[in-house]
DNA sequence: AATGTGCAAGCAAACGTTTGCGTTGTTAGA
DNA sequence: TCTAACAACGCAAACGTTTGCTTGCACATT
């Protein structure tokens, strides 16, 4: 199955049938229907290795790295994602790094190894990592972040505006009438939870809302993490009148601790959440949150990588994405 | 950044550079320490196009189909296969069909043009797929079906056991005093869809549960089928007493109709659902369900493939995963 | 008849590896 | 001192393509 043996088999020289299959002149018309007809026949494909591999040139591929796969936001970014490298030819690997450095080393590696053409990453925050990316950048390599960053590396990306997101679910509470905040945090490890977490603290201090110490929990971006955060400050005896969830994934958790406590939202305490999931939305009642644009994301992260690799305009190296206050029934009003 | 031109920056020649970096005997201590240091000092990665060229042998990447990853289902495959291909050194590119027969041979093609090593795929159900896969499959290549597979071809599958889930699920409302049901469907054109739909037909016939065709409603596994069609049924001035759900996504379509509705389940209506997703779980009241394994399901298909690829023990051409039938609180009691 | 034009096809090198074989040079055993 | 053994390294071909160059040939132009 290769140019060789169609060349062989049909008498004739293989760059004819090089050219002949890519449309290229210098072919006969008979022959080339001839040389045609038969690569179809014994169901040949061109070897992408071989070519790109001659041709000097792209591979016409590209590599994706995610933390999870499971999370309903990335597989939302993916869609998009995909949607945009569809129309443009690309094929990619995925790759999921479960948040941990090695494996996303190990993966940045075998992407290279292959020699895709770019990389679009959601990358795990963490010194190796951030140097890995570093030595790959300065080396001329095409990458573009999406959801996370490193602040002390310019490398283009497309993240949500965290601090507005979070300061316009706390003007709500606080025009709603609430004092007292608990937070579901996640692993502060990660940029997005910092930020989070940091202004939500700031902010609610401004605000004059108070926060005690006992009433932040959560240090993972997991369900369990949610579950077991939420029960822990139902189960204090001092409560804060409303709680708010930094993740999506946390807010499942959070959610199935209320169901299993019959705590009675927003009667008995007041929810609001990060991210717009179905489970905020079919939960009863629906919860207020605010809806980042992981499609919106993905479409820019990939058409990003695509000018960049098209040596189009240069793109604003950071763009921020707008969150948008989706108003629902699980914040009590207090005034 | 490749072995020739370290060759001739250390003055010495490829093959040597080639066998000092892969381990291979025949480079004195020294030199390959000095060859290892070069190559990490320039950041070189070998080329994975030309080292499984010249090898003639595999290239260490697989093919994943899926119709759709925005699909919890399909996203929660995807990672228990990650997972196992992962931990054999397995890279894969990750293609989306849309259900598009079109779309889906693209990828095809380009897999085999990237010279994968097998193929995981939840195929479109269509003659074109159909046909195509058959080629590649008697062409030798290596392809594991999940979810889906075509009845025709006896290429290794891994799939729920629909019509067990099905009437697990038809069981259970008759025994709950339940004479009258409503279907919402999926796409019939997908031999899921199908299986379904027609075991239920069949096994309430059996059961003497009256399916009146007005209440059999929704042609597409999207959340928006999901949603229209719940409105039509409880539209109706005659209404079954029950609605069996066949698929996730349509799922949360009917829910979100219900809340809108205000419909109160149990008491006006009960709901069953094929698949434990999120928002089954976290509904209110939760959704008596039955649950799909796809991480197994992703386990098998990665594993079988593996298994395949190093001739290890055939396995069963198709492999029928068993469901779980979660009660919850969202069927009356009507006896 | 000599020359020019243009098309069809072959030739060979190159992309980056790998690997069987051949060539050195050193050392140990007889 | 001779040679056998072995280690260290070079040589060149091959994997499947692509592409600039050359060759061969038919036909048209002078």
């Amino acid at each position: 199955m290769s140019i060789t043996k169609i060349a062989k088999d049909l008498g004739v020289h293989p760059s004819t049938v090089s050219r002949a299959l890519s449309g290229k002149p210098g072919v006969s018309e008979d022959l080339r229907n001839k040389i045609i007809q038969y690569a179809e026949k014994i169901g040949y494909y061109p070897d992408a290795r071989a070519s790109s591999l001659r041709k000097k040139g792209k591979t016409g591929t590209l590599g994706i790295i995610i933390p999870d796969i499971g999370n309903p936001f990335f597989a939302t970014v993916i869609k998009a994602i995909e949607d945009v490298l569809y129309s443009h030819n690309y094929n990619f690997f995925l790759c999921v790094s479960d948040e941990d450095p090695e494996k996303e080393i190990f993966h940045l590696k075998s992407l290279i190894s292959h020699r895709v053409d770019g990389i679009i990453a959601a990358p795990t925050l963490d010194n190796k990592t951030k140097n890995f990316y570093s030595k790959l950048y300065s080396s001329k390599k095409t990458i573009v972040f999406f959801d996370r960053f490193f602040p002390t590396l310019d490398i283009p990306s497309i993240v949500t505006n965290n601090e507005q997101g979070i300061k316009k679910l706390i003007n709500h509470i606080y025009k709603m009438g609430h004092k007292t905040l608990g937070i579901i945090s996640l692993s502060p490890e990660s940029i997005t939870g910092k930020i989070r977490l940091e202004t939500a603290l700031n902010y609610a201090k401004k605000l004059k809302i108070t926060v005690q110490p006992e009433w932040i929990q959560g240090f993972d971006s997991t369900e369990e993490s949610g579950y077991l955060s939420m029960k822990k400050i139902l189960k204090q005896k001092r409560r804060p009148s409303v709680v708010l969830i930094l993740n999506d994934l946390t807010s499942l958790g959070a959610l199935r601790a209320i169901s299993e406590l019959k705590a009675n939202v927003p009667e008995e305490i007041s929810l609001v959440a990060f991210d717009d999931t179905y489970w905020n939305q079919i939960f009863n009642p629906p919860i207020t949150c605010v809806k980042q644009d992981p499609k919106e994301m993905g479409i820019l992260a990939a058409k990003n990588l695509i000018n960049i690799l098209n040596k189009k305009n240069v793109l604003k190296k950071q763009i921020l994405l707008d969150t948008k206050l989706i108003i629902r029934q699980s914040v009590k009003k207090l005034i």
